[in-house]
DNA sequence: GAGTTTGAAACT
DNA sequence: CAGTTTCAAACTC
């Protein structure tokens, strides 16, 4: 990934050879090529569009799932991510690559690997990332990945384990010393994680995010957390579907805020913001989905348990195949540490879940999507109301049907989810306090951080969510675009994130704060916006959004793109899909 | 931990 | 498509 020597002065200071401008320069030749193949798993609402079940080579392990538009992201995350990032092993590589040898990816040293080994070799003679931004490391370990399902999903149940159980301890800032068993470790995980599923549900990659995995303090480590803290939202899924809604959920909190206070007056240090969020945000597209309920239970659990932690689902009746099964509904098979009876939800039954699952498909296509969505048409956002009051954007698919819990409660899954109801919804009594329906439905969660109920904080188990002051004049330019949900790991909207985009005083970790030291002065708004539409573009499917029809006529659209003057509805009221779905969690069998 | 409540999913 | 039943999570005690 050499990057052409063009010399830019930023506010007279020489770029050149800053890491930033060579990951901004190399940002144009991914974009174009990624973004079409993405979009053809979303061509339609039809079972079809779901990619049949891939038999590559890559993986072995039944367990696990592949999806090409997966690997398609990850190449554009791949890509996306700075060498700087990469430097340290490589650790957020998909083992995907470096594992093509079976000639099915042409060449046998992939960009990636070239990638890797260039990284590899530079390690030394690079500035150490713990060095540049010494805060980095712990910020992340602690703040994104917090959650500890992951051994469950994360790291493949027979690898070698010693490898940090899911008990609910935090995770551990012990480093590793071979900083290649962990990035094996971390690429087992994260392939499978990846490959699994086809998006992981939100639920799934929390559990994934969990802090099992201890990343070591290294810019991989970086990369890899994201990852993994991305997943903790991302409904099982492809990466290939709501490349957007993945940003969204992106937002992890963590990683800027103080990494580059020491440097943020510098444009590197400003441009190394907008990478991080980039990175953030790809590697948010790796995870969308979740529906959370599990996993906050799990968190809670976890807080201070052992196993219990782990434990997940409890069906006793389905068989855990039908989608009262959170496991099986987050397109992630049940482990020991379920406490479900009869579980077929297991490799070994491996042909009963993907038939089970194309059935429930077949039923309705948008099963297995994420529940909550976002809208990142951004075109809606700006022409529909002031871009810092439109988190309306992000709602549960179909809406609740809550009437007695009045949406206060778990009960209801846009709380649980931490999004406001929305018109289609069809709550009772409705005091969502993340957006009532009639209120909130188009104009966003007018709320602020301190309406959310502190139940919902306490479910959320504090490390899911984390209430950090907004920045007061976080640049919406630099922020919107690469997060414009304020989307917790878990997939769910941050309440003073909420806060953040109406306008309103404070700030998120997710903002950078580098940024707000620094405004927006340190890299021209012209280029920052230049640097953030390459990203997008880069990151972007076609098909972003989600609107989706049940098939059986089940509410299943965009609250916010339903609108009437946006969305075509069909005489009986269904929304048509308009643009496309993503490729859902799928237990796709990947021998 | 058992029992109850709740609403999504599944079924008719 | 509406009503009912089933189910498992969320919640309460």
């Amino acid at each position: 990934m050499e990057t052409p020597q063009k010399t830019i002065i930023q506010n007279g200071t020489p770029l050149k050879n800053s890491p930033v401008f060579n990951y901004i320069n190399n940002l144009s030749p991914i974009k174009p090529v990624r973004s079409i193949p993405i979009a053809q798993t979303f061509g339609s609402l039809s079972p079809s569009v779901y990619t049949p079940p891939h038999k590559g080579s890559r993986s072995k392990s039944h367990t696990y799932f592949s999806d090409p538009s997966k690997e398609l992201v990850e190449e554009a995350l791949l890509e996306t991510i700075p060498p700087e990032i990469l430097k340290n092993d490589c650790i957020s590589t998909p083992p995907r690559r470096a594992a093509a040898n079976d000639g099915s990816c042409g060449d046998g040293e992939t960009d990636l690997q070239r990638m890797c080994d260039g990284n590899v070799k530079r390690k030394s003679d690079t500035p150490d990332w713990e060095t540049q931004f010494p805060e980095t490391p712990e910020m992340l370990i602690y703040d994104t990945l917090n959650d500890s399902e992951a051994d469950r999903c994360f790291l493949p149940a027979s690898s070698d384990s010693k490898r940090r159980s899911c008990g609910g301890t935090k995770p551990r800032l012990e480093p590793v010393s071979n900083s290649k068993e962990l990035a094996d470790a971390l690429h087992r995980g994260v392939r499978r994680r990846l490959l699994d599923f086809e998006m992981p549900d939100k639920q799934t990659l929390e559990k994934y995010s969990s802090s099992c995995v201890v990343p070591p303090p290294s810019t991989g480590l970086h990369l890899n957390a994201a990852f993994a803290m991305s997943s903790k939202d991302t409904n099982k899924y492809s990466l290939s579907g709501n490349i957007k809604v993945g940003l969204q959920n992106s937002t992890t909190p963590v990683l800027h805020s103080h990494d580059f206070a020491g440097e943020n007056e510098t444009g590197e240090a400003a441009g190394q913001s907008v990478v991080e969020e980039v990175q953030k945000s790809s590697l948010a597209l790796v995870e969308m989905n979740q529906s959370s309920p599990k996993k906050k239970r799990l968190k809670s659990e976890q807080a201070g348990e052992g196993e219990s932690a782990c434990k997940r689902c409890h069906c006793r009746k389905s068989k855990c195949l039908k989608l009262y099964c959170e496991c099986f509904a987050a397109g992630v098979y049940c482990l020991e540490s379920c406490s479900c009876v009869d579980c077929y939800n297991k490799p070994i039954h491996e042909d009963t879940v993907l038939a089970t699952r194309k059935q429930i498909e077949s039923r309705n296509p948008i099963a297995f999507a994420p529940k909550v969505i976002r809208n990142t048409d951004s075109s809606i956002m700006e022409a529909g109301v002031d871009a810092s009051k439109t988190p309306a954007s992000v709602r549960h698919k179909r809406g609740c049907n809550c009437r007695k819990s009045n949406c206060v409660k778990k009960y209801c899954e846009c709380y649980q989810s931490g999004v406001g109801c929305s018109i289609n919804c069809r709550c009772e009594g409705c005091k969502n306090a993340f957006g009532r329906k009639d209120v909130s439905s188009f104009v966003g969660m007018d709320i602020k951080q301190d309406d959310v109920s502190e139940t919902w904080k306490t479910q959320q188990n504090n490390d899911l969510v984390r209430y950090v002051p907004l920045p007061p004049s976080t640049p919406m330019v630099l922020r919107q675009p690469l997060a414009q949900l304020p989307i917790s790991s878990n997939n769910m909207l941050l309440p003073q994130q909420s806060q953040h985009l109406h306008g309103a005083s404070g700030s998120s970790l997710y903002e950078s704060q580098s940024f707000r030291k620094q405004g927006t002065s340190l890299l021209s708004h012209s280029r920052t916006e230049k640097i953030i539409e390459d990203i997008e573009n880069l990151i972007q499917s076609p098909i972003t959004n989600i609107n989706a029809v049940s098939p059986n006529s089940k509410r299943v659209s965009l609250p916010h793109l339903d609108s009437p003057e946006l969305t075509p509805r069909r005489r009986n009221g269904e929304r048509k899909l308009l643009l496309s779905i993503p490729t859902f969690p799928s237990f796709t069998p990947h021998h």
